[in-house]
Formats: structure tokens, C-alpha cells, sequence
DNA sequence: CTAGTATATCTGATATACCAGTTGAAAAGA
DNA sequence: TCTTTTCAACTGGTATATCAGATATACTAG
């Protein structure tokens, strides 16, 4: 609703450092060394921000679009009218698509389009559940590692939540959501745990958008966030965990309904068997 | 070794099907329609195969060296050079190159040059703890789901296993291996589940590689498959879990050992904290 | 009016050209 | 000999050109 959605872009690529590179003793034997010039070696580009390229921005860009259901699935994507929206060459566009092909967000089609993917409806109980499993070990190594200061992190990161509930600012509310489990996940030591629970999540997300905002639930998360903050507060690790999975277990709405409403949103992929080992 | 590792590329994007679009019923506001030609709507290609690109096939090839240690971590991989022994034009090799980006399988400096990316210490544990949730879940739906017929198939691949235990074939031994995890995700019926395991069993499988073959480990190995296969024959979930994580608990090794072996493939990124808040 | 076909015009995949940082070693200075 | 400076070669990022497949429309035959 109001504003852009901002999508925070939690812990992305981008952000790393490569870290400065050793020269490459074993020089391999299958590639030849470069005839002048040797081998890129020592500290290469400590820069502190590996220029966020045109292609990060544009991805970027058409992903918070998806995902935020601004672009609904079965939207046409082209290449060049992205390209001349964006004033920038089709070369950026294109890596930015291919990045979104692999995330699952589009659909490419070689000489015919590409299109906003339709959410994959096998998919949704997968990500459940593998979400489920991740989020239960990181409560469950932050519940063994976290100290006071930590708690603390934790319950003002609720607080901002019930803060953005009580304004009603869904947007807000969700970013206070997303920081809630990143911190869980950091304060585990797992931080990239938290990047595969993102990558999980995403259709879920998406799936979550077409939800109307559901009265209370909002009011509801944030206690129930709470409850796994003082089950960490005790180093009750089982406890955390079992308070997280009700958590995550009350979004569990049934899809029927949306597939009613939305079919066309959908695709039903049937999980035939796919693979065939020789 | 002998041979080219195949290292068979599971359920990888290239094998599914677009399955047909439907017409772009909502036009979106946002994005303009095309003027002349309607989008692009009716079956959209139902192309059995999605045309195995240029970029796929560097791809897998370089994916391949760079997994089997073939090419070790800091090793120079131009853009330029690859197209040139391809044959190809830069072109699709930067998208195979960018891909692997992705998958933290190289760094790429940006002015500088492109290098086979070492092996993230921190990212070890969290691969390991992962995977074992993961399986976890897996094998818990696989003992839950399995009929007479699947639970035969997994007895075939594990005697597959045996045998190439029995003619020291270490290939054929990984990918019998990999067939078995994968087998057991999709009898559990989260296919998508193993292509999570598999992204993040990347990094464990390049340092595994640098492990000697250890000597009776593999006979080891398919007599731990078994005894998770008769849990899941016998339906006990819980057993099968634990017999699962048992399994994957032995290939625990300690890193300092090969640490001191081969220090330049490493990176020492400690868990600091990466993320800040607002 | 309908069915079939031809064609104009989309599309993404690939090839090529150019640019601006980065780098390492030669060149210059001490 | 050692340090500093310079600079040409090489890199990845971006822009542009070309290609062939896929589609929708216009056209033709009946």
C-alpha cells in the first residue's frame, strides 16, 4: 500500500568482499597460463562495494515487483522494453532475467518470451517444510549461543513489530518480520542458513500477497515471536524451537480458496517422476 | 582417476518443460501492452526440450572442474580464454560464468579478473547442519510415503553402490550415492527438497574431494544406506531419521588437517557480524 | 464465412565492438 | 640496488548488431 515496497535486500551478493586473492600456486595443468601477465595474484580489489552494476539494479528492480505481486504471474517480460524503461542497454536486462529465471521467478521461453512464473503449487508444501527444518535449527543454535545483549536485540526487534502493527504498516511489519528471523538465524551462527531460508521463502511470499491481510494475525505474530524470544532468554533450546514451529505452522492456510479466486496464478505441476537414472 | 567424472547433473532448470502459458489475462497496469501483437498467450512452445544453450553446456563444464577439484580454488578462469577453447563467443560463457557466480563456485573481481572460488570455512558447518535437517525431512516422508516397489528401488541402489565399492569405482560409487539421496526425496515427495540438499552440498562435496579416498569407507557407507532403507521398509520415521543423521554424522571430518594441507583453498571468514540493521 | 498458408514482426540467443578500471612490470629516479 | 612512477596490456561491464525460431495477422482458396 503505501510507498514502494522497499524489500530489503537482506545479506545479497553484492555486499561481500572478495577478500584479496593468493596467487595461484598449482598452476593447473588443463588451463594454460595467460602468456603474459601472470596469474591476477595478490590483493585483488579490497573495494569495499563490488559497484553495484546495472544488472544488480534492474534485478533487483523486477524482483521486488514479482514478489510483491505488483507483477502478477503470466505478466509478459521483454528484454528490450525493460531495456529502454530503464534506459540502459539490453546486455544488464538480460543477466538480471537469467537471474531471475534461476530464483524460479520467471519463466523464459527461447524464441517466444519471457513471463512472471506462475507459483508452482508442488512447491509451496516443500517450502514449508524445509523451511520448518531450517528455522528449527537456527532457534535451536541461537537458543544455545545467545547472550543477554542478544535478547534484548531480539525483544526490540519485536517491539518495532508490534509498532508497525499497531500504525498498521503492513510494510513495516513485514520487514520487522524478515529481521526477526535473519537475527534468530545470525545470532545461531548460521547467518547463511538465513540466505537459504530467503530463497525458500520467496514463493511463499508471493502466495502470502495474494492473502488479504488478515485482522489480528498481525497482533498474533509478534506474541508468538515473543514466545520463542523467551524460550531463547531461557536456553530452553527444545522449547524454542517447538514455539517456532507453531509459528511457522500458523501461516499454513489452505490454498484452495486463492486457487479459486486466482487459478490462473497457479500452475500444477503434479510430482510425476521426473527424473529417470540411467 | 579414471575417466572424466560425469557427475550427473540431477533435476537440473534445463530439463523442464514450459508447460504452456496462458493468455496474460490481467494486463498490468505498470507494464505497457505491446502494441501490435496481443502477449504472447497460447501454448507457448511445449518444446520437449528447452533447447540446451551454449551457456548450459559451458556451464556444466566448468561447474564439473570446478566440483571435482579439477580446478582448484584461485585458479584464473577468463571469460576470453574459455571462449576461445569453446569456440564459442563470450557471450554465453559469461552466463555460464555469472551462474556459477551464483552458486559461490567462482569470484569475480570486476576489473580484474574471475577465479575459482576457495572453499568458505564458515560456510562447512552450516552446510553440514543444513543437510542433516533437510535429509531429515526427506527420509521422514520417505518412511511415511514408501510402497513395496520404492522401497526395492532404494535396495537396487544401494547394490548398485556395493558394486562399485566391491571394483573400487569411485565415480560410479558418487553418483550411486547422490541416485540414493535423491531417490529418497523423491519418495518422500519433495523433489525440491533435493535441489536444495544438492546447492548446498556444493562446497561439502569440493572439500570432500580433497580427502583421500578413505579405505573401507565405502563399504561403509552403502551398509549405512541399508539400514536406513530397512527403516523405511519397516515405517518407523523415527528410526529412519536417526539411522539417516547417523550416516551423515560419520562424514564429520575435523578441517584443520586440510587446512594445513592446502591453506590457499580456504577462506577464513569468520561468522562476523555481516548484517546491520537500521 | 471458414480453413489453410504466407509473411511481417515479435522474441531470446549469440556474436562483436567498445569502454573504463586494474594490474604488473618496465622505466625513471634516488 | 631500491623505491617510485608510468603505462600498456588485460579484465569484466556494457552497448550494439545479427540470427533464427515462434506467433499473430493478413491474405488466399474453397
Amino acid at each position: 500500500m503505501s510507498g514502494d515496497d522497499q524489500e530489503n535486500e537482506q545479506s545479497r551478493r553484492s555486499t561481500e568482499i572478495p577478500a584479496g586473492y593468493p596467487r595461484a600456486q598449482a598452476e593447473i595443468a588443463t588451463r594454460r597460463r595467460r602468456s603474459p601477465n601472470a596469474p591476477p595474484a595478490g590483493r585483488a580489489a579490497f573495494a569495499v562495494q563490488t559497484g553495484t552494476t546495472i544488472a544488480d539494479t534492474v534485478h533487483r528492480r523486477l524482483r521486488q515487483d514479482i514478489v510483491s505481486m505488483k507483477l502478477v504471474p503470466g505478466t509478459p517480460i521483454s528484454e528490450k522494453e525493460v531495456a529502454l524503461e530503464e534506459k540502459v542497454s539490453r546486455t544488464p536486462v538480460r543477466e538480471a532475467i537469467l537471474r531471475l529465471a534461476e530464483e524460479r521467478l520467471v519463466e523464459v521461453v527461447p524464441k517466444s518470451g519471457t513471463f512472471v512464473a506462475r507459483i508452482p503449487m508442488s512447491a509451496l508444501p516443500e517450502a514449508i517444510v524445509a523451511r520448518r527444518a531450517l528455522e528449527g535449527v537456527t532457534v535451536r543454535a541461537a537458543a544455545q549461543h545467545a547472550n543477554r545483549s542478544q535478547v534484548t536485540e531480539l525483544v526490540s526487534l519485536v517491539q518495532r513489530q508490534e509498532e508497525a502493527a499497531e500504525r498498521g504498516d503492513p510494510v513495516a511489519f513485514h520487514r520487522a518480520d524478515e529481521d526477526f528471523h535473519a537475527a534468530i538465524a545470525r545470532i545461531g551462527r548460521y547467518p547463511g542458513i538465513w540466505d537459504l531460508i530467503q530463497q525458500v521463502k520467496v514463493q511463499i511470499d508471493r502466495y502470502r500477497r495474494l492473502t488479504l491481510p488478515q485482522e489480528g494475525r498481525m497482533d498474533m505474530v509478534a506474541g508468538e515471536h515473543l514466545a520463542v524470544v523467551r524460550a531463547i532468554e531461557a536456553g530452553d533450546a527444545d522449547l524454542a524451537v517447538a514455539r517456532m514451529e507453531e509459528h511457522l505452522d500458523k501461516l499454513q492456510l489452505d490454498i484452495s480458496v486463492f486457487l479459486d479466486m486466482w487459478p490462473d496464478y497457479f500452475v500444477h505441476d503434479l510430482p510425476f517422476d521426473e527424473r529417470l537414472l540411467a
